[in-house]
RNA sequence: CGGGGCGUAGCUCAGUCUGGUAGAGCGCCAGCUUUGGGAGCUGGAUGUCGUAGGUUCAAAUCCUGCCGCCCCGACCA
């Protein structure tokens, strides 16, 4: 991408709406635009990096046996009434009525309506077990949203649903997005910790919440050490049998303030204890037949007796991603974004646009490097300006082409996460980049 | 939803107390000079002062209603 035929509209000066430093660098490196309290357009690189999140996402849930589905926003009232939800969910349910009168709501979450795909099709124990998620846009009409994408009224949520003839089926699918989740988040270059959690308003007996840790999350969390230790499971793993993967991290120490039990904390030696800021960017639940009782979901077992079946639903924030990872990635001069969520692969700066020798220089190092997805700033601003920009819009690499190099022979790779400078041959640089796709 | 604050140019803000022709910096446009870490000079454009009403010879400024946004708390992927 050409900078001088995009549209980043960056801003130099803080806007007095962002108190916290994922939101303000959103907004300054021209993620988002606020629309309404808790509402966002997503501007062109925001955009990038919300379908690079979402991807991600879509591939780890697809290794773990889930299938993509896509519902809709708007749903209709009866299916909460026959869950029993409609009155229960409270004023946080934005709804709606239609020309018809019709009582409509935008959907904050989806059981009902994936309860009744799944009732209407699905008959028999033999075609357990099935996962169907989505990722879509949801609404809670939240009283303050704050924190921009963080903590949102509309927001992008991958939702899964987990349908299995019994306890222990389920029990097998709430693993194996345990282990999706792991992955999910270590590819997003984050370090996720699964904490026992409150089942809240949806329910259940088992549930985890999957927590960042980072200085300006919400939430108050505690945890043995050794969990920050430990790697994600990775894709390479019996997904029939995750049960000792789970319960190597379960028996860990690891809950956010609602659930701390001091007592437990405090008995961890001094130097395992860690006591943080938390941001969660991931719950999953089990709630056994809450849904499927009231609303008839039911399969024929072997013995051919009906019976309902066992839910659980796993939430990932997909668009509080992009803030949790710009809390947990960022310095001073702006994002600095983990390689895999990057809009851009790789920045090339030319610093005097104009001039023939490095206009050719960076041109040819914009052609040779097409796979890594460069954005090229090839506009006639000064290279303090340029330089600017693209700190704070946090692309991995820098590849900086200017005439003082080029007379030397040689153009500048900059790592943006150390800020690490090499000089090297345009050629070499374009080969040592070439090496990161 | 309780408490607090704020709405003036694209952004950050001054002006409001004490009513009297709408301001600054940055950004934007033009020109010249510049060009390796957010340039300098000159010239220029841009505002229903959130909104509706009231008081007044006169309202950004005083009064009332409404709307919006932000912060603290309670609540949440």
């Amino acid at each position: 991408m050409r900078l001088s035929r995009y549209f980043l509209p960056v801003m130099k000066d803080i806007p007095a709406e962002a108190q916290i430093v994922s939101h303000r660098l959103m907004l300054r490196a021209g993620m988002i635009r606020q629309v309404a309290a808790g509402i966002y357009s997503w501007l062109p690189l925001g955009l990038r990096v919300l379908k690079k999140i979402e991807q991600i996402v879509r591939e780890e849930q697809n290794r773990s046996g889930a299938i993509e589905i896509l519902m809709p926003t708007m749903q209709p009232a009866e299916l909460w009434k026959e869950s029993k939800r409609y009155e229960a969910y409270g004023a946080e349910m934005l709804r709606i009525v239609d020309r018809h009168e019709r009582d409509m709501l935008f959907g904050p979450t989806a059981e009902e309506v994936v309860t009744d795909i799944f009732r209407a099709y699905v008959k028999s124990y033999r075609d357990l077990p099935l996962n169907l998620y989505n990722i879509q846009w949801k609404f809670r009409d939240e009283t303050r949203p704050r924190f921009g994408v963080m903590r949102g009224r509309e927001f992008l949520m991958k939702d899964a649903y987990s349908f299995d003839v019994d306890e222990p089926a389920a029990r097998k699918a709430y693993n194996r997005m345990f282990v999706a989740y792991l992955n999910t988040f270590a590819r997003l270059g984050l370090k996720s910790i699964p904490m026992r959690a409150d089942t809240g308003p949806i329910g259940g007996d088992l549930s985890h919440e999957f927590i960042v840790l980072a200085e300006t999350g919400e939430s108050q969390v505690y945890c043995d050490r050794a969990l920050l230790d430990m790697g994600a499971p990775g894709p390479d793993v019996d997904w029939d049998d995750l049960q000792a993967i789970v319960d190597e991290r379960t028996a860990l120490y690891a809950a956010t303030d609602e659930m701390h039990d001091a007592a437990a904390f405090e008995a961890l030696k001094e130097d395992q204890r860690v006591s943080a800021r938390g941001i969660e960017v991931g719950h999953i639940f089990y709630f056994g037949e809450k849904y499927s009782k009231p609303m008839n979901a039911v399969v024929a077992g072997p013995d051919g007796q009906s019976r309902p079946i066992h839910g659980g639903s796993y939430g990932i924030g997909v668009s509080r991603l992009a803030g949790a990872i710009i809390e947990a990635s960022h310095d001073d001069a702006g994002i600095v974004w983990p390689e895999p969520v990057a809009p851009f692969g790789v920045a090339i700066v030319n610093l005097k646009a104009g001039d023939s020798a490095t206009d050719a220089a960076a041109e040819k190092a914009y052609a040779a490097l097409g796979a890594l997805d460069p954005l090229y700033d090839d506009t006639d601003a000064r290279p303090g300006a340029k330089f600017s920009t693209m700190d704070l819009i946090g692309v991995p690499w820098q590849l900086i082409v200017g005439p003082k190099g080029l007379e030397k022979g040689v153009v500048e790779v900059k790592e943006r996460r150390t800020g690490a400078k090499e000089e090297l041959s345009l050629d070499a640089a374009i080969k040592k980049l070439s090496a990161k796709k």
